[in-house]
DNA sequence: ACCTGAACACCGTTCAAGT
DNA sequence: ACCTGAACACCGTTCAAGT
C-alpha cells in the first residue's frame, strides 16, 4: 500500500487538505497527518522543512486553486467576480492561514497580476493600479475575518469601486 | 512577593502582554507565563478558565486601549484618525489574534459606536453607517494583514470615503 | 474544601542506533 | 548512506493525593 502509493509534496498536500477541512487547524498536526497518510511520523519532514513549510505550500495551493472567472463584462463586473473568487478561497480556509493568504494576493505572480490588469484596462496608471488592487485585496481579506453576511461585503466593495471610479469616471 | 502581589485577571493579562511584546506569540505558554508571574503552573487557570478564555481577554483588552483621538475636523478626518489608532493597534497585535479583534471592532459596544456616530452626523441613516463602518474596519484589518506602506493603506483609504461620500456629498 | 503537582495525552523536532 | 523510532523539551489540562 506505502510502497504502491509513494510519498510525494502533492500527496501530503491533499492529506493536510483533507485533515483541514474534516478536522479543523488543531488536527494538523505532523504526527497526525503521518498517522493519516499511513507512514512513520518522520517521513513528512523528506519532503517538507519543518511544518512552517508545509503550511507555505498549504498557502501556496489556496492561492493556485482560485478559480477566475470568465473575463465577461466591464471593469466592475470583472472585479467582482474576481474577488468573489477570493473570498471563497478564503473562506474555507482555517482562520490561521487566511493572513497568510493575504501576503499571496498581493504577490505580482498570482491573483493580483489579473486583478491590476483590469485595473489598468479601465484606465489607471500601473502604480495606481497596484494601489487598487491592494486595496480591494485588503478590503476582501478584512470582510472575511469579520465574517458578516454577503450585504455587507457587496456594499462596502460597490463603495470602494465608486472611490476609484473617482475624480472622472473610468472607461467601461 | 507572591504574597504581597496577589494574582489577579488584570496582572495576568498585563504579564501576557509582556510576554506577547518581548517573545512573540509562540512564547506566551500557560506554564511559560507562570513562571513569569511566579505562581505555580496551574495557578491562571483559577482567573481563567482555559487558555482560549485568556486569549479572548488579551484582545478585549487590546480594544479597549484603543486611542481615539479628539473629536476634531470633518466627518473624513475624525474617521482616518479613529481608523489610525485602530491600524495601530492591530499592528501591535501579534497576527494570530488580530482576526479576534476583528470580530470586536464591529462590536457595537466598542469603537464601532464612535464610527457609526460620525457616519450618522455625516448624513449615512444608521444602517448604512453600520455597513460603511464594517467596511471601513475590514478594510483597516485587510491592510493590516497584508502589510503594506503608509501609502498603500491612505490611498484605499481615500478612495472608500470618496465612495461613501457618493451619489449625493455627505455634510461635513 | 482547597491547594498542589504528578500525570495524561499530546506536540515539533533531534539524533543515535541500527541496517 | 539511509531508514527508523526512541528521546528531548516542550504543550494544555485533568485529577488524585495531600493539607
Amino acid at each position: 500500500m506505502a510502497a504502491r502509493n509513494p510519498l510525494s509534496r502533492e500527496r501530503i498536500v491533499d492529506a493536510s487538505f483533507g485533515l483541514l477541512e474534516s478536522e479543523g487547524w488543531e488536527a494538523l498536526s505532523m504526527r497526525r497527518l503521518a498517522q493519516e497518510l499511513d507512514v512513520w511520523p518522520m517521513a513528512v519532514y523528506r519532503y517538507f522543512r519543518d511544518k512552517d513549510e508545509l503550511v507555505e505550500a498549504l498557502v501556496e495551493h489556496a492561492a493556485l486553486a482560485i478559480e477566475l472567472p470568465d473575463d465577461r463584462g466591464d471593469w466592475r463586473e470583472r472585479l467582482r467576480g474576481i474577488l468573489a473568487a477570493v473570498r471563497l478561497t478564503l473562506d474555507r480556509l482555517p482562520p490561521e492561514l487566511r493572513g497568510r493568504l493575504g501576503a499571496l494576493l498581493v504577490d505580482p505572480d498570482g491573483v493580483a497580476a489579473t486583478g491590476t490588469e483590469v485595473l489598468e484596462s479601465a484606465g489607471l496608471d500601473p502604480e495606481a493600479a497596484r494601489l487598487a488592487w491592494s486595496a480591494l485585496a485588503a478590503y476582501t481579506i478584512g470582510v472575511v475575518e469579520i465574517g458578516p453576511g454577503d450585504d455587507g461585503f457587496e456594499y462596502g466593495l460597490e463603495r470602494l469601486l465608486d472611490g476609484l471610479d473617482q475624480p472622472q469616471p473610468l472607461s467601461a
